[in-house]
DNA sequence: CATATGTCCTGAGAGC
DNA sequence: TGCTCTCAGGACATAT
């Protein structure tokens, strides 16, 4: 998403405004009369990202902190439709004439803070970039915790960045049984918890991230992306591990939200150990 | 404090 | 066809 509306960098925004729209709005701090107020002639300067949200920062150091959730666009081309469109920025002196924000289901959120805010309502609650962060941190961060791998993973405290999708595939390319607690990984486990975290991300990244089956997940020019096809358990319920080839992708439910896994190569270690120790 | 659960929304698809 | 049910790349308030 970053990437996708990078070309607004150096433009002006001339307009921000909330589009009819019969559903309920969206969040929105402030209130649109101070948001339009604060950004209008404001030089968009640069785009940044911070875990999951995009960063519109702007010439006055203010930033437009945009949190698209499970279903939230950030859109330089025509929205997929006419409905559900909840913000848009009108601007002049680029190649683009607006930059909208679009959610169907509007559980997204859109913020204009201050950079002290940022800092307290950002930066603070979020713990190291996913692309970024060490398996000594992972490890110190999680190794008392006797939470599921795979739950922990979703915690933006702990590291910022990773949904549901991507915390399946991550598990998967660490061979790790996602409902080991995390109390019980060793060393080479985070070791491989990290390494398999920035594969996965780097490759969704460059496939210009995951539309699903709904089509919902768009690009900034409500192009779809590619990285569905390389899932490799993710929406995969009963089909043959691409791995292994024996075990056949399970489909479990962690704090209310699927995970997918193979249970043959995803197990959890000890189990001989423990038949050993009785 | 850490962890678990319910809730905010709309819409698509499965099953009857 | 039309209905109900379940589920969806998430995060947070509140309960335990």
């Amino acid at each position: 998403m970053r990437r996708g509306v990078l070309p607004v960098v150096g433009s002006l925004i001339t307009q921000a405004q909330r589009p009819e729209c019969r559903l309920r709005p969206i969040l929105l701090e402030p209130s649109i009369r101070t948001f339009d107020r604060r950004v209008r002639g404001q030089e968009i300067t640069d785009i940044g990202r911070r875990g999951k949200r995009v960063m519109i920062h702007l010439g006055n150091q203010d930033v437009i902190v945009i949190e698209p959730r499970m279903t939230g666009l950030v859109l330089l081309a025509d929205p997929p439709g006419p409905e559900h469109l909840r913000l848009r920025l009108t601007l002049t002196g680029g190649q683009n004439e607006q930059l909208l924000f679009w959610d169907r289901r509007g559980l997204g959120t859109v913020r204009l803070l201050s950079a002290d805010e940022v800092q307290v309502k950002v930066d603070d609650k979020l713990g190291p970039d996913a692309l970024l962060v060490t398996h000594t941190e992972l490890k110190e961060k999680l190794k008392t915790s006797r939470r599921e791998i795979k739950v922990a993973l979703l915690d933006q405290s702990v590291v910022a960045g990773i949904g549901n999708l991507y915390a399946a595939e991550i598990l998967f390319l660490s061979g790790i049984d996602p409902r080991t607690n995390c109390d019980c990984l060793t060393g080479p486990q985070w070791k491989r918890i990290q390494t398999a975290t920035h594969a996965v991300l780097q490759e969704a990244i460059e496939h210009e991230g995951s539309t699903l089956s709904d089509g919902t997940y768009r690009n900034a020019l409500n192009g779809e992306g590619g990285y569905q096809n390389y899932h490799r358990v993710y929406d995969r319920v009963d089909q043959l591990c691409i791995r292994c080839k024996k075990g056949r992708i399970r489909r479990i439910v962690q704090a209310q939200r699927s995970t997918f896994f193979c249970p043959k190569c995803q197990q959890r270690r000890g189990l001989h150990h423990t038949i050993r120790t009785i």
